[in-house]
DNA sequence: CCCTGATTCGC
DNA sequence: GCGAATCAGG
């Protein structure tokens, strides 16, 4: 297989979403864990809690520098003035944390201020309108809004397939990649948005923070297929 | 052992 | 650019 547009995305969305390499293999199929994990560091995306930490080994630095086994008979070229070939990564491995842009949020938001206007405007879905970047605010009580499952209108009869993608009809992926009925829900998008309302609904939830479990997980794709 | 992601390096 | 092989921590 290779890496289409359409398999990138979905790399992208499901690594993002916390899914292991595996499971994306998996879901993407055709791929190894191994592939999947490459490629997302090719793609400049990585990070993401690793089994393995950043570990300081003066004593092994690395992994043998180079070919120890097809014999690397005379390197003698450089042995005048090596100037440190592989000069070990000096600035310490930084973590970095990574952190998603918790840009201010202190503002009169997470104070518990049932009176507070909050002026925001609501879609017509009844999500909180706001940009795709600035999503924010968890307000955890759960809302008790009912999410049914994805109506998609009962005209799919011509399904929206990948090539009927455009900038004013929702991209919502129905169903899994690869299946012989995926399609996308194709209704017209809430403006500014590149899903509908409905999914819009779905596609910006507040993400809670990790380790609050919240019963139906949104599907995009479902998650791990159960096979 | 299993899992995980990271990295290297031949292709 | 790709991914198997390998490494290394849990």
């Amino acid at each position: 297989m290779s890496w289409t547009d359409e398999r990138i995305e979905q790399l992208r969305g499901m690594w993002e979403k916390g899914l292991t390499a595996s499971q994306i293999a998996d879901e993407l199929g055709g791929v190894s864990r191994n592939a999947v994990i490459g490629k997302a560091h090719r793609l400049g995306l990585k990070s993401r809690p690793s089994p393995v930490k950043a570990t300081d080994k003066p004593a092994k630095p690395a992994k043998a520098p180079a070919a120890p086994k097809p014999a690397a008979p005379a390197p003698a070229p450089r042995a005048a003035a090596p100037a440190a070939p592989r000069p070990a990564p000096a600035p310490k491995a930084e973590p970095k944390a990574a952190a998603p842009a918790p840009t201010a949020e202190s503002e009169s938001e997470a104070a518990p201020k049932p009176d507070a206007p909050r002026i925001v405007s609501i879609g017509p879905g009844g999500f909180i309108r706001q940009g795709p970047g600035d999503q924010q605010a968890p307000i955890p009580p759960a809302p008790p809004r009912r999410l049914v499952p994805a109506k998609p209108s009962p005209e799919i009869a011509d399904k929206t397939s990948l090539l009927d993608l455009n900038d004013r009809i929702c991209r919502w992926p129905m169903g899994h990649p690869g299946e012989p009925d995926f399609h996308f829900c194709g209704e017209p998008v809430n403006p500014g948005f590149p899903y509908c309302v409905e999914h819009c609904g779905r596609a910006y939830q507040a993400q809670l923070p990790r380790g609050t479990r919240r019963p139906p997980p949104p599907p995009p794709f479902g998650g791990p297929r159960v096979r």
